[in-house]
Parts: structure tokens; C-alpha cells; sequence
DNA sequence: CTGTTAGCGCTTTCAC
DNA sequence: GTGAAAGCGCTAACAG
């Protein structure tokens, strides 16, 4: 089966690892062509008879040609992959919009590679530069939380590489944008919760400058004011989102605060994954019932919350789909004819799902 | 600062999307030197003159020259990028994996490329497929749960590509294995079950043939054996892994069939992360209370645990640290000068976390 | 110390 | 209908 008849170019030192791979020049030789007619029998052009290609077809399959990406790539100015920066890959969230990422691009036939900034500016820029010099063929980003500078990222986009932004969005870039409509899962969260009795709404959010935050805040805000509900600003905490000791900290903190107040919040309206689901183990941890003493309800897509005590309730949002949409969108401007200058904002709607911990 | 001057040769079409990118060529051009000497220069050989190199150092970065990936890629026959395939991105412990590979290799200067194999073995070879196509210089892989057959991967292997498994082992190939102790965990989380007085103890595991669900189902049969509780194979159900619907359906019936037994089992070890915490949810949700009527540890990584409901008993594993050692000598492999011959199986220490899940 | 040259695997004119 | 040749950006052997 493996045969070992066309390697006689690579009795290099390093042939331990050489992977023996069948190449066009190959199978050329081997079926007295030349190499030009070998690839465009493959590429099945017009030029090559019904005969030949079959012939080259069949050997290729057999002995498992499969194109050098690399040589296709360089020859090509193409990689047919799209470099994927992320805040961290061990986060739930993260993790379903990746999978959606990779449904799409994988149906497309597209590479993903998939990196960290860990919530770093700085190492985003890292990010971003290794997956440029990588000649990825765009990017889609989440940004960190830290970012407040978005022209290193419009630098790349005006050296041609297209970049859509997906979940946290910015407007110091114009490009397409994937995210979620945050402004009514808010809106509809706080209802909720003012809805269900509760008076005094604590709003628990990030330190970062990105959109998503403000949304959320405002959500919270207005849905509080349509209500006839007074907004008091002391019942609004951020956390640091730096990392993760940082923000258990803060959230510790923010938890002690709120109940020292002389007008305890009756509840807690979380703004993101980790917030929420955090929020919930420190409150049981320090011996306060939820939602007896307060009630919770949050941000978050894990699939565990109906088995946390008490089962949260949530704003969920299509992270999946977010995924697959902003994969879909990145890759039109991939392979768009002309250049594209017309950018849309895609917003996906939020669902609450209300479970034990908002249900007094 | 974006300098239009070297991009004459890139009048085509398609202009639109090409990124700007400073080659060897564009630098010798602007230096008045030849491409050799550039790339030497660059790569700081003893041929040049200091002070070349510092005059073609200055001019590389502040044009932002970075080395086109795939270029060298092909000249050298590496591509210094790795191949991952695990079951889902979406699995918190998949995720910790990725995460620790993702750091070593980071580190190393080695791009990773993750797929999915989603369970399926038919997509697992299609994943390997692409990944021997697209050039990587070797593949890390947990397989997927319905994988029988590893000849397609020792045929990868015997082309000369490294390969290292990681978590779910199999000795259907030779090659370093990187995993946890599966039989130490099961064993001590059956022991601590035995010593906090459950004498009926279910095992819940999946159906996979993988090494991983035999060394559990092992260390619970031998923890009971060194207690001298009977093995009762009637408590020994698996759960059908090829997809989250099966699963649960399959874990709801586990349970009702528990439920039913004359002798109920008082306790129920789980074996995955999976199955874990979904075992946990049902039985919330079908109204038995944990631990009281039964008490529930299971192997899981979720940082969640001491979230629900109740606080949830695990077994843990070294995530972070296996993606990193199976990284590491993935990377060894690759750069190994002579054939590696020998390799070795690494089991890393899990860990018991007793929480309030089997507390009587 | 610097330059010339060949070639990695592929596509794409342009000849024949 | 097929082939020769150039070139994508880079490295490395060999000349000078």
C-alpha cells in the first residue's frame, strides 16, 4: 500500500520526520505527464482530455495526493485560514461561539487558529501580529477587556486583511459586527426581576470600556426608569476582568458592600458568564440564600445552570449561532470581489430563562 | 508610516485583499543589497558584517517585515504548527487541555490547529486528513469515544509524523501517552464513598472502548474488592457517548433503573465530566435528593462545582498540565534529530474534592 | 563579508 | 491536448 518509489528526493538527514508525500511532480513521473497537466487534470480544466484525467484522478486518489497547503498558499497569496483571537479558550461562552466559528469555516473549508489574549491588550497585539505574519486570510476578534486601542487592529484592516468583530464590539472600527442585542437582555433581566417584586436592584458589571458593558448598564438603567424606578448609582459595582484572581477579589468585595448598605439590593442583575456564576458560589459560600436573601440573576450560557444551587435563572445568548455569523460574515469579505465598504452590526436576540434564583 | 512603495508586483485583480507584507526582496531592493543577505542578516548568521545587520535589522522593523509563514514553511519542510483533535471545543475539561497545549506551544513558537472530532471516528479521520494535508508538523489527539480502529493514525505515524495522545489513551498505538491516573481516581473516589459508609455504589461510564472508561470501572472494582463489598454488576451501567442526546436519554434511564432496584444503590460514581454533572441535574430535576437519598462524586474538572446543587464531589485532573506535557513531548518528537523508538505513558495524579455531595 | 543560484510544490501563462 | 518555464518568499550551498 505505502509505497516507498517516489522518495528518492528526500534522503535528507532529517527523513525521520519527512511525511512521504505524494507530489505532483510525482505523480507526473510516474505517468510520463508533465506537472503542468498533472495539476490542471486535478484542477479539472477544460484543457485536458476525459482520458487523462481519469488516469491522474485515479493515481492521485490511490496514492492519497493531497495538495501541499503551504505551496498552494504561497503560490496563491492565500492560506485559506482565518486567525481567531479570543479572551480565553477555558470559558463556556468562548467556547460555543468557537464551535460555531469552526462549523462554518470547516464547511467552507477553512482553517482555524485560535488564540488567546488571555484579556491582555498587549498580548492581543501579539496575537494579531503572529496570525499576520501567519498570512491568515482575516481575522475575527472578541477583544480583550483591557483594549482601549483599537488602531493596531485598523492598521491590519487597512493593509487589506478583513477583521470582523464578534461579541464585544467596538465602534473605533468599521467593519462587520456580530454580537448580541445586550441592551434588551439587560432590559428584559431587570424587568424580570422588578416584575417579581424586587425594588432594589443591584447591577454587577466589568471595568472594561467595551460596548457590551454599556449596553448592558443601560439596559439595566432604563428598564429601571420605565418602571418608575429610581436608579441608585451605589447599587452599580464593577469588577476587574484582568484575571481571574482579581475579579473573585472584586466580586468578594463588591458582595460585602452590597450587604452593608443600610438598603440591601433584594437583588443582583450579573452582566457576564464569569460574574454570574461566581456571584452564585460566593453568595452560597458566605451563607446567604438566594434567593431568600437576594436574588440573582445573570449573564451566562452554561448549560449547568439548572443544576446550580438554586438553579439560576439567565440571559442567554446564540453564541453558537453568533459563532457561524461572524465566520459567515468574515468570509464573504475574504472572498469578495471588490473591495467592501459598506459594514453592517448584526445583533442577536437574547433569551431570559427564568429558573429558582429570581422566583421569591 | 504604511509605505506604498514596494507593491508594484501586486497589480492583479484581487488587489483589494492583499495584505502589504515587506519581503527579503523589498529590503534588499531598498538597501541595495542581495536577498541572501537579507535573510542572513535576518537570521543573524556569522556571515555579516554588524553592521549590515543593524542597517538591515532597523529598516525589517520599522517596515514591520515579518517572514511569510507558508514561504518557509515549504522550503523547510515544517510548517512549526501542530494539529489537535479532541472531542468538542465546547467541554470545560477539553478546554483546560487546550488551553495548557496552547501555552507550551505558544511558548515553543508552535501554532496550533484545533478540530473537532465530535465522538465520530469517521470525523476524526477526516480531521487527520486535513491536518497531514495542511502540513503539520505533528498531531496531538484525544479520540473521539467511538474510535475502534488506529491504523489510519499509525499509518500517519509511520509516514514519519509525530503523533502523542493525550487524555484518552489506547494501546493500539506506540508513541508517548500523556493521561491521568484513571484507576488511582476511580479508586479513591469509590474508597472515600466506602469510608463515608455507602456500601451500594453505583458506576455510571460510558461506552467507549478507550482505556480510560476500563481503568475507572477498574479502580472502582478493585476499591470495593479491597473493602469486601461485593461488585454487584447490575450497578454498572454505561452511557451511549456519540452524542448529547443519546447521552442523556441514555443517563435518564440509568437512573429510573437504579430507582427500580430491590436494592437501591445508596451512592453513584460517575466517570465523566459529561455525566457528571448532567447525572447531577437529573436527579434535581426527577426530585431525589443528593446525598440523601443517593449520593453523587464523579470525575469533572468544572470550576462550578461549589456552585451546585448540592456542592458536588469530584475526582480532578491535571488538565492544564496534561495538554502541557502532551505538548511538550509532541514538541520533542518534532525536533527530535535522531527516530524516537522509545517512548514512555506519563499518568498524572488526579485528585479527590469532597464536598457536600457525599456528605450523609 | 556578500552575491548567485537552485529549489521547496504549486498555478499559470504561453508555446507547441 | 500537453508541456516548458516563470515565479510566489524563503533558505542554503557554493562562488567570489
Amino acid at each position: 500500500m505505502a509505497d516507498k518509489l517516489f522518495n528518492d528526493t528526500f534522503d535528507l538527514p532529517d527523513i525521520n520526520h519527512m511525511n512521504k508525500i505524494v507530489t505532483l511532480k510525482d505523480i507526473a513521473k510516474a505517468l510520463n505527464l508533465s506537472i503542468s497537466t498533472i495539476s490542471k487534470a486535478l484542477n479539472d480544466s477544460y484543457e485536458i482530455s476525459e482520458d487523462t484525467k481519469k488516469k491522474v484522478l485515479s493515481y492521485a486518489k490511490y496514492h492519497h495526493y493531497s495538495p501541499n497547503r503551504m505551496a498552494k498558499g504561497l503560490k496563491e497569496g492565500k492560506s485559506r485560514s482565518i486567525g481567531v483571537v479570543v479572551c480565553s479558550l477555558e470559558n463556556n461562552f468562548v467556547a460555543q461561539m468557537l464551535d460555531g466559528i469552526d462549523s462554518y469555516s470547516s464547511n467552507k473549508s477553512y482553517q482555524i487558529i485560535i488564540m488567546q489574549s488571555k484579556e491582555s491588550a498587549q498580548q492581543e497585539i501579539a496575537c494579531l501580529d503572529l496570525l499576520y505574519a501567519g498570512g491568515v486570510d482575516g481575522i475575527l476578534i472578541s477583544p480583550a477587556s483591557q483594549t482601549v486601542d483599537f488602531s493596531y487592529l485598523v492598521t491590519l484592516q487597512k493593509a487589506g486583511l478583513p477583521v470582523v468583530l464578534f461579541d464585544r464590539l467596538s465602534d473605533h472600527i468599521d467593519t462587520h459586527k456580530v454580537g448580541a442585542d445586550n441592551f434588551r437582555g439587560a432590559y428584559d433581566a431587570t424587568v424580570h426581576l422588578i416584575d417579581n417584586g424586587y425594588k432594589n436592584i443591584a447591577h454587577l458589571n466589568t471595568n472594561t470600556i467595551l460596548s457590551i458593558a454599556t449596553e448592558r448598564l443601560n439596559g439595566y438603567k432604563q428598564a429601571l426608569y420605565d418602571r418608575n424606578i429610581t436608579y441608585r448609582p451605589e447599587l452599580l459595582r464593577s469588577c476587574d476582568y484582568s484575571n481571574p484572581k482579581k475579579l473573585h477579589q472584586d466580586l468578594e468585595a463588591a458582595i460585602h458592600y452590597y450587604m452593608s448598605l443600610e438598603v440591601r439590593p433584594d437583588a443582583i442583575f450579573t452582566a457576564t458568564d464569569q460574574i454570574s456564576t461566581r456571584c452564585l458560589a460566593l453568595l452560597n459560600k458566605m451563607g446567604y440564600h438566594v434567593p431568600g436573601d437576594v436574588a440573582l440573576i445573570g449573564f451566562t450560557n452554561t448549560d449547568l445552570a439548572d443544576a446550580l444551587n438554586p438553579a439560576l435563572s439567565t440571559v442567554n445568548q446564540p453564541a453558537f449561532e453568533m459563532g457561524q455569523i461572524a465566520a459567515s460574515k468574515l468570509i464573504s469579505l475574504i472572498e469578495a470581489k471588490i473591495p467592501v465598504t459598506e459594514f453592517e452590526t448584526i445583533m442577536l436576540e437574547t433569551k431570559v430563562n427564568v429558573r429558582a434564583s429570581t422566583q421569591k
